[in-house]
DNA sequence: CGGTTTTCGGATATGATATGTCCTTAATTC
DNA sequence: GAATTAAGGACATATCATATCCGAAAACCG
């Protein structure tokens, strides 16, 4: 059970729009090249947030993307489900339905006592997504990383932003 | 990011398992039956609750499984690890590094604050699991498994247990 | 002893999905 | 009109889940 790697590379690429000065735009080739990434796949995972009403694009040169709320107004979770899907990590098939001791046509009245408790460890997890902000990451990272290497990042991004 | 389908058969197997009478074992073929699975594929499950050390076996006719410990002191985490792995959901790949930005050999002190976050999520799924026990599943069960259909799927059970 | 049943592990096949590339189209800028 | 961009479809490849089959070793039973 493993996140696919866009995963990754939309919660970087967020991070780093979330910095972009307001109506400036930054191209999937920037983004791809700040983080060692192949542009034409990186694009999928854009798309997908483009989707989502988590960003907003523009075409032509000096094109590209940019938030399309406020970053703290932008969970985690939306960020990993606009890229991973919405559905459970659990699929309950519903083998107790295969019980030959079963009288035919048996209806269940509620879900599968064990598909309740994956969905409970489900819930917990997309909880903890859904309490971390885009902004939280952003305030983590200005603290953590370098200041001049936080200052080069930024320079290096608004060099090509359009 | 789906779990493998052995998960949910190896839960509802230990289910059956902890109904099962001191000293009996329980086949494959008959777990296999009872739950409407592929016999060869199910004992991959098996060997993996086997090599986690959450059951025993024995060979020969009236050989299969039993559990290795009480129902109360196995929880839903030991099962799915057993068959799922023990890695972690989200795993990065330090794409922080590929930033042109930095400089030349620069190592960092933490791991990606991108990660912390996706991990602790993660640790929060594990932490719901921990807590539930095999023992509270069978509660659950056989509070809400109509008597009868309960009933009878032990005698059928106890009727093949060696 | 010999035949049967079982777990265990290896080998193999197949299907689905993640990953990655390429190309076309439409929109935007200059 | 030329260059650049996002969007998305088509396609190739790799990895992994699913599934089946077989042989070996152990246990039981006659």
């Amino acid at each position: 059970m493993i996140l696919k790697s866009q995963v990754e590379w939309a919660l970087h690429c967020c991070a780093i729009l979330a910095g972009l000065p307001e109506g400036r735009y930054l191209s999937t080739k920037a983004l791809a090249e700040l983080h060692g990434l192949p542009k034409e796949y990186l694009s999928k995972a854009l798309q997908s947030l483009s989707q989502a009403s988590l960003v907003e694009t523009t075409l032509g040169p000096s094109g590209g993307y940019r938030l399309a709320k406020t970053p703290s107004d932008i969970n985690f979770l939306e960020i990993v489900e606009a890229v991973e899907g919405k559905a459970r990590s659990f699929t309950c098939t519903n083998i107790r339905a295969n019980n030959p001791c079963r009288p035919q046509g048996y209806c269940d009245s509620k879900p599968c006592a064990v598909a309740r408790i994956m969905w409970e460890a489900d819930e917990a997890w997309r909880d903890t997504l859904r309490r971390v902000r885009l902004s939280d990451l952003v305030g983590t990272l200005s603290e953590e990383v370098p200041a001049d290497i936080w200052r080069s990042t930024f320079e290096w991004v608004l060099k090509r932003a359009g």
